[in-house]
DNA sequence: CTTTTGTAGTTAGCCGGCTAACTACAATGA
DNA sequence: TCATTGTAGTTAGCCGGCTAACTACAAAAG
């Protein structure tokens, strides 16, 4: 069965399209609505799949980095160009891995700024035993789509990508401007 | 000039989707990785944009809906209900929008437990001043799109709501499993 | 060889989510 | 009427982002 799932269960924030102006302006406010609405509600089950198993996005990410590096151990500034976030943050997340006992801190042998973070065995342990309720929540989410249409998202998401770029290129004119 | 915007210039996250088995879920997870970038992505801009400002987009919305209210004017629990957040959130927002000026506490005539939340002269001048800048920036984000693309977009993501609603009702049927 | 410049990591502090616990009051029911 | 149950709002505390500031060390430049 075929259910609509459309954007009707969602709070009233979808009347903000309404303030829109000129045609097509209301079209355009409200599929950014439904691009937000969609993505957290997305990212609000997956978490819980990860919460489930203790963990959260970023420290599964992590261990899978981890598990798949040489010797298992990588360093932190290594791990935060990889995860695409700052060494504050993977500073904080790397201490309550360690806290939990799936990461180990070991001086490096040859820069005396650096420590490297080791997989231990219980990381190495929990991150196996997710895998399979993480690769099955994905294929959950996405088993609406037909293989036609995961291309077009694609596509789609590409184009998205363009905007998000070309308004990063407005506000650096704006701020040089300045 | 129409360059392409792909994932390349993406962390190294992407990795994780090779980890994948049998044909087809490579494709999945590779989808669910762009679009887990491509909102993250636009929404860091778009939060920019609002920071440019002063605003956060939850603050922006509550001034939105303030502004189109009845004597300006509404209840936190409203409010939070409005939003899709927790009250708790919701009440530390407001004591920033109180702080800023933005909105003033009156009491409820009718609920002695009731705080009605106003919006001031300053939160009515922030929030029409941002206005253009709020829909340049979702029409510069989305403008890539065309008319038919917009169309084939939404009902992607109701697809995608689609999964996610599955996702949850697996997941509410292994809690009551347990 | 020393000075300068850059890099690695942590900490403090802010933001905006959340849950849980608590107070004050309203509304319902025995 | 009084007891119970429910609702409004706040607070404390946790999480995971971020920037800015700082220490320690490495590397490049003089």
């Amino acid at each position: 069965m075929t259910t609509n799932y459309d954007f009707n269960d969602r709070p009233d924030a979808a009347r903000i399209s309404l303030v829109a102006g000129s045609t097509g302006e209301a079209e355009v406010a409200e599929l950014f609505l439904n691009f937000q609405w969609a993505y957290r509600e997305m990212q609000r089950q997956y978490d819980q799949v990860l919460a489930n198993s203790g963990l959260s996005e970023s420290k599964f990410i992590i261990l899978m980095f981890l598990a798949q590096a040489p010797q298992q151990q990588l360093a932190p500034s290594v791990i935060a160009d990889k995860l695409g976030a700052t060494r504050a943050t993977v500073s904080k997340l790397l201490k309550g891995m360690v806290a939990q006992a799936w990461v180990a801190r070991v001086a490096s042998p040859t820069d005396k700024r650096s420590t490297l973070i080791q997989l231990t065995a219980a990381g190495q342990q929990t991150v196996t035993a997710f895998l399979p309720h993480n690769f099955a929540a994905v294929q959950t989410i996405m088993a609406p789509l037909s293989p036609a249409e995961i291309d077009q998202l694609n596509g789609l998401l590409q184009k998205i990508n363009q905007g998000t770029h070309n308004l990063n290129l407005e506000l650096e004119r704006n701020q040089h401007a300045k």
